[in-house]
DNA sequence: ACCCAGGGTGACG
DNA sequence: CGTCACCATGGG
């Protein structure tokens, strides 16, 4: 939520915010192309480079192309509120006691190919080491765009991607994930349009988008919740396992029924729900016991 | 040398 | 349905 935006010279600016950290957000692994400057973080996001920065309530951001507030008040997820969200989970100390470590946390609306594209790359692998083989990938099959004098690399095309010989994605550190980004590429540049997936039942996107080779159940949910708009996705990764079975279920290891159970208890925004707890796991570490 | 990281696949019961 | 070895890679 916020209490008004108005464009300048080429600048958004969003003022009245109430929560949001926008480094957090950042680093927080739901993103992994937004670098951090001396003043706030630049990326590249629809062929564009932007740079932006906090600074209190407020949120600014710079690109070159006209201003369009609609897309940013949706990518930064602006237009919820998340103080209400946070209200509700410290009424249960389970999840309240998450909120210290993640308030200021909004779950971006990134763009469908690019965030498929990064959760593949993801699997098995550190957030340090995905965002330097997604680097790679933008600057050998992306497109330079010049930012004030700076070279930045857009997120390449299915086609693009698709374009790619295995070999070169292995160049790039995909390793044994190459011939699964080369193929859910080709059929991304054949014409499946991952819009498409908007709107449905999130068991029948979940359905759907596991089509792409590469693409499990924590995967699916990945690109389900941050870039097609399912805030019930629920991913659950090795972080979360940890923090589930600690706050959850006494110690016990998750098994898919647990996890059923707890969205259920959790409602329709257990997937923004997800980002405060899995940013309380990684935030106190693997010690989440007792 | 070993373990881990925003896991998925295929083979086997 | 569930379990399990295997898969590249780099940092601790």
């Amino acid at each position: 939520m916020f209490a008004e935006c108005k464009a300048a010279g080429g600048e958004i600016v969003f003022t009245g915010i109430d929560r949001l950290d926008i480094a957090r957000c950042c680093g927080c692994g739901q993103a992994f192309r937004w670098k951090q400057t001396e003043s706030g973080f630049a990326s590249v996001v629809a062929g564009a480079p932007v740079d932006i920065f906090q600074c209190g309530d407020e949120l600014h951001i710079s690109q070159p192309s006209r201003p369009d507030m609609s897309f940013w008040e949706n990518y930064f997820d602006l237009d919820r509120d998340y103080s209400a969200i946070e209200a509700m989970l410290l009424d249960d100390p389970r999840l309240g006691r998450c909120v210290p470590y993640a308030t200021g946390i909004r779950v971006f609306n990134q763009e469908p190919f690019e965030t498929l594209i990064s959760f593949i790359i993801s699997a098995n692998n550190n957030i340090a080491r995905i965002s330097g083989i997604i680097d790679r990938l933008c600057i050998t099959a992306g497109e330079a765009v010049d930012w004030r004098g700076e070279i930045r690399y857009t997120f390449p095309s299915a086609q693009a991607v698709a374009a790619l010989s295995e070999d070169q994605l292995r160049a790039v550190g995909c390793g044994y994930r190459a011939p699964f980004i080369k193929k859910t590429a080709e059929i991304a540049a054949a014409g499946f349009d991952l819009d498409s997936l908007r709107g449905l039942t999130l068991d029948e996107a979940r359905r759907r988008i596991r089509s792409f080779p590469g693409v499990g159940p924590k995967v699916a949910d990945c690109v389900l919740l941050f870039s097609l708009g399912y805030t019930a996705a629920f991913p659950v990764d090795v972080w979360m396992r940890r923090a589930l079975s600690a706050l959850f279920l006494d110690g016990d290891d998750v098994c898919r029924g647990s996890v059923d159970g707890i969205c259920a208890q959790l409602g329709e925004y257990s997937g923004i729900i997800q980002q405060y707890i899995f940013h309380y796991a990684r935030s106190v570490g693997v010690d989440l016991k007792r």
